[in-house]
DNA sequence: CTCCACCCAGAGAGCGCTCCCAGGGCCTTG
DNA sequence: CAAGGCCCTGGGAGCGCTCTCTGGGTGGAG
């Protein structure tokens, strides 16, 4: 590759007066080559090769009205992008497919509660395609700005106000919670289990509403002194097999709506000598990465494809900018499927 | 904010128009309204607010040749990214200092080995005024395509190829970890501890072989036998700790070059039924969000703000693009302060 | 009262690219 | 052999913006 010649790269015109021809045929050839003829394909190509010619990105995207580049929203306080590896798998996802169709990632990350309108005015000033977003709770503003930016969006998780997987045409990509919660619950139902507790996540979440529902799917007369609350935290999750342990001393299985808590759950119990899975039987969510398999004993949960998930979203939102497959309209959503992991805890 | 007209959104023409003045004008006031009289500020400020114009960027790029966004380049495998809070912790850092700047953050993962060639692609494709770049690995070629690509760029940690802060003129960040270690490894010997290991991180990453360094500057004289090697995760600091033991079971502190490692190594300590710090006094790195207090004991260990050197490097970037500090020169590299926490593990 | 200087607004030229459209050459067919 | 058609190439307009340069108006000074 030649150096970099100090203040102006070469232009099309350079390859173009270089190569011999038009300016409109050395477009032809850089954008694909097609209809032009294998001898000028040849001659613009050297051109290009030996000027070390790149095309220009802003003059490009200023005709043909296309940015080649994708937002990525996380609209989430710091805390929890830190500990969860979930944001970072799921971006990695991202990446990998945007990578593969020549698409770059501009991350957006909310900076406090009044950055609303930064974004707003991003996504207003077109410099992106499109956006994928992370909306997780309820009354989120950042939904309202997106479509008012008229920019296509695919969500990661079942945004709020959303109640059935099609519903009112917003594309989002989610694992299936519920199916997921429904499968635990029953495994410890199997398992023998009677009294099963479960400990959710948010309420402000729909993945954990979600979650809840699918206990609640099995167990349809549950003791409310069975479910408690946590924060998706091993510390909130540690609070909260306390308490489920000062309401119901005999419960014998915990669901817990994610690996971290049923971490800290495990610790309670461990603390306080109750073996599991003999006595009490555990199960997680997530299948996470550097949790779930190194606990003591190693969790049985329900894993879910979190890399997987950002790719489809990609996916989705590239399908839909496409415009050749325009005609197929927005992009619907996609529930992934959940498997059961069993380890030693259940 | 009104509603995006569907296909075309209002130029400064079109603001111009509106107002009664020359686009040149409508430009001027829209950048900053210097030199341009209050009512027609006025009149044009109250056109854009109508049309609900924004700037077209691309056409502002082409002409003004900057981007107004900064490339991250994260050239590391999978694993570490996800389990290390490192990585989100600098980018958030960074995510702050950019977007007060009103500058953009394009994230560039390397997707698998041969994808160095996209990423010098897009440097050359002048997308981005400058890139931070978070090269850890000695032999990593990123560099040099960086250098060749003409893109300011400002490293997280210290490159391998530099050995002295002011080396080469290639500005970084990074913590002090010669100076981070020497600390650990003092603070272990006014303990009155005689015999103390060090497990260090892989050789080719230059914050393992300083902190190797920091431990030697303390120790001039240590047993080879009581050093080794592992990879930073938490199943190679297990590994390590039980070769030191079987190598010098005698030893009386560990010094491990990060959390991560200590906590592994604390594991197998308990496992062994040697009690912390009583016998054994251990010391990490890094004071890693999740990890360093949730051990049991918890870790004593060398605090660095990650965060903050996300904030700084995006400040030396900054400050190098802007053509009025320009003068300045290159900025500098920075090495931030380390400071020993101390807990119940040491 | 006149002249000059200064300040502010507008006209116009591009930035580098894509894409429409017209025209030229060559091959095919009558 | 001539005419028609088709494929390929080049000319040129224009995407939306910034910025230089020119010109007009106003205020102050002589």
């Amino acid at each position: 590759m030649p150096e970099q010649s100090p203040g102006s790269r070469p232009t099309l015109e350079a390859v173009a007066a270089r190569a011999g021809v038009s300016r409109a045929t050395a477009s032809r050839v850089v954008n694909g080559g097609a209809g032009v003829r294998q001898p000028l394909v040849d001659k613009v190509l050297r051109a290009v090769e030996e000027l070390g010619y790149v095309p220009n990105h802003a003059a490009r995207t200023l005709v043909t009205r296309r940015t080649g580049a994708v937002a990525v929203i996380i609209a989430e306080p710091e805390i929890r992008i830190f500990s969860d590896p979930f944001f970072s798998q799921q971006i990695r996802g991202i990446s990998k497919e945007l990578t593969a169709h020549d698409t770059q990632l501009v991350l957006l990350l909310l900076e406090g509660p009044g950055d609303f309108e930064r974004i707003a005015r991003y996504l207003a000033g077109g410099h992106v395609d499109g956006a994928l977003a992370f909306s997780l709770h309820i009354d989120d503003p950042l939904p309202a700005i997106i479509r008012r930016s008229g920019t296509p969006t695919v969500y990661g998780g079942r945004p709020s106000w959303t109640s059935a997987p099609s519903d009112q045409g917003v594309p989002y990509v989610d694992a299936d919670n519920r199916g997921g919660a429904r499968a635990a619950v029953q495994y410890l139902r199997d398992l023998g289990r009677e009294r099963i507790a479960h400990i959710a996540g948010p309420r402000d979440q729909t993945s954990s509403t979600d979650r809840l529902d699918g206990y609640r799917d099995v167990l349809l007369d549950a003791d409310p002194a069975l479910i408690t609350e946590g924060e998706f935290t091993v510390e909130s999750g540690a609070r909260a097999m306390k308490e489920l342990l000062d309401r119901r001393p005999d419960l014998d299985a915990v669901f817990a709506a994610n690996d971290l808590m049923a971490s800290g759950a495990l610790r309670v119990l461990r603390e306080r000598g109750i073996p599991v899975p003999d006595e009490v039987a555990l199960v997680g969510f997530d299948d996470m990465v550097s949790v779930a398999e190194d606990t003591d004993p190693p969790l049985t949960t329900i894993r879910q494809d979190v890399e997987g998930q950002g790719r489809l979203m990609a996916r989705l939102l590239l399908r839909g900018l496409d415009k050749d497959s325009a005609e197929t309209h927005a992009p619907a959503s996609v529930i992934t499927p959940t498997t059961l992991v069993r380890r030693a805890s259940a």
